[in-house]
DNA sequence: AACACGATGGACT
DNA sequence: GTCCATCGTGTTA
């Protein structure tokens, strides 16, 4: 039998937890793939920058569905921002993948970031040239976005999260965005330790 | 039906 | 550091 390329529990632990595990891991989609260097997670409930802190709507319904699945929402009009729904079903709690490297795929990579930088959500959804189509689709196989192991970071920092000015003082300031030190592709380092 | 605004990025001072 | 493009979404009326 195939080992389950879930991991038993991966996904039903806490937000933060799968965010330190995703680091590292692999992330491909629409020929590309890429090494993930940065997340951030959005935990629930009681998580004021979350985007299920006011309860479900059609966007955000894939947060609360099962583990595994892709939630990808269009910003500021122009970026799609994937994030990766952690949490049992009914628990809205998601991790949101702020950077990586590229593994392979470089002419497509080159063609979506011709700076060739991927430092931040919306580079990272660019490069992989997914769109809200893909929100809700599976991520672990039998979807147009899959993720699978890779190499963890050697060091790996935390420090507050990024444009959640509206939150909570408490959730802005809460180290919940996590990164591989070893990365460049890693946005503000401001903070990060 | 109208409206305010954003889990950003890129250009610019 | 500042400014703002751009449009789907959620809220309010």
């Amino acid at each position: 039998m195939a080992p389950n390329p879930l991991p038993a529990g991966f996904y039903a632990r806490d937000a933060l937890d799968v965010a330190a595990d995703l680091l590292g891991c692999e992330v491909a989609a629409n020929g590309v793939r890429l090494r993930i260097t940065e997340v951030e997670a959005y935990r629930f409930p009681g998580d004021t920058a979350n985007h299920a802190r006011m309860g479900r709507t059609p966007r955000n319904a894939p947060m609360w569905g099962p583990p595994g699945h892709a939630y990808v929402y269009l910003c500021y009009g122009l970026h799609r921002m994937l994030n990766l729904v952690t949490g049992p079903e009914g628990h809205a709690a998601a991790v949101l993948v702020r950077g990586a490297e590229l593994i392979s795929g470089e002419a497509l990579w080159r063609a979506r970031r011709p700076d060739g930088r991927c430092d931040g959500p919306g580079k990272v959804g660019a490069a992989l040239g997914i769109g809200v189509a893909d929100s809700g689709s599976p991520c672990f196989g039998g979807g147009p976005i899959v993720v699978s192991a890779g190499s963890p970071p050697a060091l790996l920092l935390a420090g507050p999260r990024i444009g959640i000015d509206y939150a909570a003082e408490s959730d802005r300031v809460a180290p919940w965005r996590l990164a591989d030190g070893d990365s460049r592709q890693v946005g503000r380092r401001r903070g990060l330790r």
